[in-house]
DNA sequence: AAATTATTGAATAATTTATTCGTAATTCGT
DNA sequence: ACGAATTACGAATAAATTATTCAATAATTT
């Protein structure tokens, strides 16, 4: 739960004067060190209380917790970032290199932001559940095929419907035993909400996979997994985050996998 | 500067409550970060104002400098402790920290294996293809349905026989122009290696992505991918497995898109 | 032993942080 | 496009935390 990084991921959600505050910040993350509450304030141009209250939006009680968290998470940054980047995935000039870096990142981040509270409640639930069904928008159709295969071979009844125009029906038949799994990307997706909130009402189980931001369908989950975003152009962006996304997958599955082995 | 060592040195010189407070905080460093002055007074058993002036004493100008200068020296001492191990994709506790360390391992022995040049081929076929047809062997089926979905969202004509009974038809209507991508895992899959040997007499160009090794599909393949396999139990070595193909598959794709941007 | 100095905590002052509440801005539904 | 509802914002203020003062006591010096 990397602070700096929940703030950057949360940047367009935010409102004017808490975007203000998060991309000063962000710029000036040692500077905080030595500033109180007010003296961001002044910094930044907002007022005192605007500081505390976006303290608590982030999560954090109050503005010292926040400071501790921004600190925190700079001197982790900074470690990672001294040693080891650019050796790893990122070898000399194949296709492959070039994506290795960035999805490196992509991956580092998205491990980092997810609370492992979270992801071992997804087992469990996975470990649990009776029938799953997996419910995508359309940019994440590929990896839920994928996840719902992966499922299948684990021994788990998992359906996925391809066109989505039965997602309801399905839904609406899962009882409090039951999975329902979402993945989407922006989040928006309108009948992917009302599935959620539909089953969520009727006491199924729902776990989420959505990108890091206050989000439609996140909220009507029991369990919350992200993925955080990267900033590259439309097509690279969502193929970086579908990789993530299967990241987090691989990794439910061989949590699944650990826990019967 | 470090303030714990600094504690320690003064340790001597100190008055018994300030010794009291000294080590209190060098044996519970890391509770530290939730007291307040008053917090940690009651726990160590002295005044609020001792807190303070403990503080002062060492050089701070009050508690919160102190917290802070603690929590530095404490984040730093871990840190060097920890060096490179284990933080990477592999962080505390989490069902994604068992997988980082191997999916990275594996994922470089992919990169390492395959020759750029081979991958530069591959990305031109791609670019440079009429029709693709993806064909799988049964451990590879979800693989393939992602690299189709990529395909047809790059704008290739890319098509996928789910079933498998299709796969001789559609292959013997591929002409010269065309490109058949064989996926899979252990390379044995006779009807696999025939389409594949019936299509490159035929003259369509064949790329395959299968285990590192003397592959029957591989033989009669113009362009060829490896995955190296890890040395796990069997099921997690399928998921790692076919994680390293998306990974190249993702490298593959990133490749055209760069070409095209 | 008397004088001086250092240590300590209760009381309190000063500062910092958090909340409340009224207004302004934005969003949402029609 | 309009009004209703929600949300954002800051001034005022309450609450909490931190720092200082001061008087009492303990330690040290002479």
């Amino acid at each position: 739960m990397n602070c700096l990084l929940k703030m950057r991921a949360m940047r367009e959600q935010l409102s004017v004067n808490e975007r203000k505050l998060a991309d000063f910040i962000l710029d000036n993350t040692q500077l905080l060190r030595d500033y109180s509450s007010s003296q961001l304030a002044d910094a930044v141009g907002v007022s005192q209380s605007s500081v505390v209250k976006f303290s608590q939006k982030l999560g954090y009680r109050g503005y010292p917790s926040l400071k501790l968290a921004v600190y925190e998470s700079y001197a982790g940054a900074s470690i990672a970032n001294d040693e080891d980047q650019s050796r790893h995935l990122g070898q000399a000039n194949s296709p492959l290199s070039t994506l290795g870096q960035k999805k490196l990142e992509v991956l580092e981040n998205t491990v980092n932001i997810n609370e492992s509270e979270q992801l071992a409640a997804a087992v469990q639930a996975i470990r649990s559940a009776r029938c799953i069904q997996v419910s995508a928008c359309p940019g994440s159709v590929s990896v839920a095929r994928y996840l719902t295969h992966q499922l299948l071979e684990l021994g788990c009844w998992a359906v996925f419907d391809e066109g989505g125009q039965l997602q309801h029906k399905i839904a609406d038949s899962l009882s409090d035993d039951d999975l329902l799994c979402i993945l989407c990307d922006f989040g928006g997706e309108e009948s992917l909400v009302e599935v959620a909130n539909r089953a969520h009402e009727h006491g199924v189980k729902v776990l989420s996979l959505t990108r890091y931001n206050y989000n439609a369908a996140s909220i009507h989950s029991d369990i919350r997994l992200y993925v955080v975003p990267s900033e590259d152009d439309e097509a690279l962006q969502r193929l970086l985050f579908r990789s993530a996304q299967l990241h987090v997958i691989e990794g439910l599955i061989s949590g699944v996998l650990e826990g019967n082995g």
